[in-house]
DNA sequence: TTCCAGGTGCATA
DNA sequence: TATGCACATGGA
């Protein structure tokens, strides 16, 4: 797994998976993978089954910068995620390190999901909203806790079945109006929960790429815009490579 | 002990 | 519009 959801657990010979109140085993086998699953089509989805990631894989290795990082994580695709899980989850993520992130969201589920047996759901924004923001200090969650409080508030109002036709841009300026979610946040939702993939989110780890590869700039907001020029519609799978490459040679 | 993690919000100029 | 700093927390 590469960072894209913070829900998952490694088994002997894979993973499972969780997201919102369903979960998929991935069995590794010598050339291929099994999943083992109960919603076959929600997991079909989620995994980006359908896309022809081969001919992606192509396009982007033009670029010398992106062979190494497409070679080492072939298997990388971009998970089509539930939008509140995401929303939450990466606000979360923001200026924290992942092994926290996954502390902060499974307790969530613990204390907050429903029980479905052998593991907890996503909690759904009707039980979301009566969390207070003690409650999320509890989980751990720190000073995000009020941002969480105030942007679920927020959520009650808004209705993404209508923004899901709409433009990358104004998704993402709507994205931004909300608590806790700022640029990077916002790209990470738009690529994870809209599949919208003419967007480059840049954390730390894709400024240090920028700045060894493709040019010197501190800026984020400035290599996002020269990075979505180069890479257009596949800038969001550009980005999932050189991520987990570089995250996977500079940290354990 | 200090630095850093999939940054954001807010004050200041 | 741009820059700088504070913000919880835990691991290295």
């Amino acid at each position: 797994m590469c960072g894209q959801i913070f829900s998952y657990k490694q088994t002997a010979n894979g993973f499972v998976v969780y997201s919102q109140n369903k979960k998929a085993e991935v069995v590794e086998f010598e050339k291929f993978f099994e999943i083992r699953t109960k919603n076959i089509d929600y997991f079909k989805n989620f995994f980006d089954l359908e896309t022809d990631y081969k001919k992606i894989k192509n396009v982007l290795s033009r670029e010398k910068a992106l062979q190494d990082p497409i070679k080492f994580g072939s298997g990388i695709r971009i998970l089509k995620q539930d939008l509140l899980e995401v929303i939450i989850s990466f606000v979360v993520s923001a200026n924290n390190n992942i092994k926290r992130i996954t502390k902060i969201l499974f307790a969530l589920r613990e204390n907050f999901g429903e029980n479905m047996g052998d593991f907890f759901a996503f909690p759904t924004l009707k039980k979301l909203e009566n969390i207070t923001e003690k409650q999320f200090f509890a989980l751990g969650a720190g000073y995000r806790s009020s941002q969480l409080v105030k942007l679920i508030n927020q959520l009650k109002a808004v209705d993404f079945e209508s923004w899901k036709e709409q433009k990358t841009e104004t998704i993402k300026n709507k994205l931004v109006a909300l608590s806790g979610i700022g640029p990077k946040v916002a790209d990470c939702i738009l690529l994870f929960g809209f599949g919208k993939t003419d967007v480059f989110p840049v954390d730390t780890w894709i400024e240090k790429v920028y700045n060894q590869y493709f040019g010197t700039c501190k800026n984020r907001i400035i290599i996002r815009k020269e990075l979505t020029k180069k890479f257009e519609n596949l800038s969001g799978y550009a980005q999932q490579y050189l991520f987990y490459f570089q995250r996977s040679f500079n940290s354990k």
